[in-house]
DNA sequence: CGAGATTCACTTAGGTGAATCTCGGTGCCCTAAT
């Protein structure tokens, strides 16, 4: 037992290893928790100092840590980053299919030998029951998650592997854990903890208010006017900058016509090829190319701090994609502008994205091979005649109603008071509309904030769970005087130690959200406090997330984001608390 | 859900308007053919 108190061994560490003369603000708590054997959930720009939350106490471990990532480009990346320091104790290597069977080998065998202290691994390689086994006989003493939102923004269909995580993660002998996201909303935060079995996790919230980001939206009434518009902002603005488009065609067409108008522009987007793919990437963090018109495929872990625009052509899919994207703009703290120029026939298409289902009779299928004993996943694909990757991605939903139970050497069974198959792929199809209609519902709040005359940085921050005491002050809506900042309630100074650390309770269920630190304000403008609990008639119970004028937003469990009038909630009594 | 492309009906030759079709994001991993 070392009795050297944990924040000056820390510290040492950080100087001795990483040659930091001191931590940044906040850094030290997280670090803290996880050296004490808790568990704790870090929402940081990137950039901001997050690697090193799992990376300095894991030099104080006696065990290696894993690094559980989703892309490989980054975790070459952040392995370079690490070995580049030539320090024995930060070695780290990584097990994935860009490696041959005998590189993995050499790899787990220098984590044994202790010639190697981090693994990074994605959850799909994890997913494998003998790599899993393998990884637990290294006992590892701290697991990281990175970019831990995907545990909740990827759905049963796209990387399923994610939503197991929690499981795997108790198979590897359970140590504590570190999710870390750049940018995480109360429901998502709730999704993370849920989904990687966090208990009680120590949080850090930080970094979401950008006063050095300008934001605006554009009404465009149609595509030519859009592009017009974007095409004469970009030709008065320094680069580099980035321009998000909705599909692959787009970004690419709006490449060319950028090209032919004098802007070298290149696209980005999933569908070229490796090769061209990282040479574009590589020209424009290199400031080769000025300007890279993307898809969503662009943006994790992009770390560049002179971006000096982030311009949207569609509404994206919801205000933490939003956030994320337009986050990479200004990172060095100088000024950087960002503009939605969104149609509302944008919306067409994100709800296309949040449409389709799962297969019921796959689904009841798979609960009734359930229910003849105990199975592993390998032995479940044989006996229900499913592919393996498919009964993945349906085993998580039916998982969620609870038709499956994972045991010790992750055995599948069907719980003993289990639904019937027929009834079980009833209430995993109900289980997945819900999730749908929360997606909508995020649409939705990304459509008011384009359409808002309010305070665009306070409607971000409101979204996030924060409730501002002012105006922003860096919006288009600020700058033109649209704002009405409300008189009604006076402004409750918090703080900032309270901003920056707040411990979150456990959460239950996927919409419940934290209480929040201020004292909560009632009165007839704001009939329920911001983060308290509310019943609508219909809905069902929510929580009451920001008042906006004479409007009320609340996140419902059932139903996803709704806003409302004040008045006549108050007159129909459409609202009660909890 | 909606934009843009394609087909169709009409009818006596080239184009019109309507109906129908197609497509749309994110990346692991593994296997088989080069």
């Amino acid at each position: 037992m070392n009795l050297v108190p944990l924040a000056p061994r820390l510290r040492r560490a950080a100087r001795h290893h990483f040659g930091w003369d001191q931590l940044r603000p906040g850094q030290l708590p997280p670090m803290r928790a996880l050296l004490k054997k808790h568990d704790a959930l870090v929402v940081l720009p990137t950039g901001g100092g997050k690697s090193a939350i799992y990376q300095v106490p894991a030099t104080l471990l006696p065990g290696p840590t894993i690094v559980i990532s989703p892309l490989l480009a980054l975790q070459q990346d952040q392995i370079a980053g690490l070995n580049g320091r030539g320090d024995e104790r930060l070695a780290a290597v990584r097990v994935s299919s860009a490696e041959t069977p005998n590189q993995q080998k050499a790899a787990l065998t220098a984590l044994r030998e202790g010639r190697a202290r981090f693994l990074f691994i994605t959850p799909e390689q994890l997913g494998n029951p003998e790599r899993l086994a393998e990884v637990r006989a290294l006992r590892p003493s701290l697991v990281a998650v990175d970019e831990a939102h995907c545990v909740s923004a990827w759905g049963y269909d796209f990387r399923p592997d994610y939503l197991q995580l929690g499981h795997l993660i108790r198979e590897l002998g359970r140590p504590p854990v570190v999710a870390l996201t750049a940018t995480a909303s109360p429901p998502v935060r709730a999704d993370i903890t849920a989904a990687l079995g966090l208990r009680d996790p120590f949080t850090l919230v930080a970094g979401l208010d950008r006063a050095n980001l300008e934001l605006a939206a554009v009404h465009c009434t149609s595509d030519e006017q859009r592009w017009q518009r974007l095409l004469a902002q970009v030709r008065k603005e320094p680069s580099p900058g980035i321009v998000y488009a909705p599909t692959r065609a787009i970004a690419e067409q709006y490449a060319e016509r950028l090209t032919d108008n004098g802007i070298e522009a290149v696209a980005f987007h999933a569908g070229l090829a490796a090769g061209e793919r990282n040479r574009r990437y590589a020209d424009f963090m290199a400031d080769r190319i000025p300007v890279m018109v993307a898809t969503s495929a662009f943006g994790m872990g992009v770390d560049k701090p002179n971006i000096r625009w982030v311009h949207h052509v569609a509404l994206p899919d919801s205000p933490d994609s939003y956030l994320q994207e337009i986050g990479r703009a200004g990172r060095d703290g100088a000024p950087a502008r960002t503009i939605l120029y969104f149609r509302p026939e944008d919306v067409a298409l994100q709800r296309f994205f949040a449409t389709g289902a799962p297969d019921g009779k796959e689904l009841t299928q798979l609960a009734a091979a359930l229910r003849e004993g105990p199975v592993t996943k390998t032995a479940l694909a044989t006996r229900s005649g499913l592919p393996a990757r498919r009964i993945t991605s349906l085993l998580s939903l039916l998982e969620q109603i609870g038709a499956v139970e994972v045991g010790t050497g992750n055995k599948l069974t069907a719980p003993r008071y289990a639904p019937t198959p027929a009834e079980a792929a009833r209430l995993a199809l109900a289980q997945f509309e819900r999730h749908q209609t929360l997606r909508r519902s995020r649409i939705d709040m990304m459509r008011q904030y384009a359409e808002s005359a309010n305070c665009r940085g306070n409607a971000l921050l409101a979204y996030f769970g924060e409730q501002a005491d002012r105006a922003c002050e860096h919006c288009d809506n600020c700058a033109n005087g649209t704002v009405v900042v409300d008189p009604v309630v006076p402004a409750v100074k918090v703080p900032w130690y309270r901003r920056i650390f707040r411990r979150e309770a456990p959460l239950a269920t996927a919409a419940t959200v934290p209480t929040q630190a201020a004292t909560p304000q009632v009165d007839s403008a704001r009939p329920f406090p911001v983060s308290s609990e509310v019943r609508h008639t219909e809905w069902g119970t929510g929580t009451v997330m920001a008042y906006e004028r004479d409007r009320v937003v609340v996140l419902f469990e059932e139903v996803g984001y709704k806003t409302l009038s004040v008045p006549i909630v108050q007159k129909s009594k459409l609202l009660e608390p909890v």
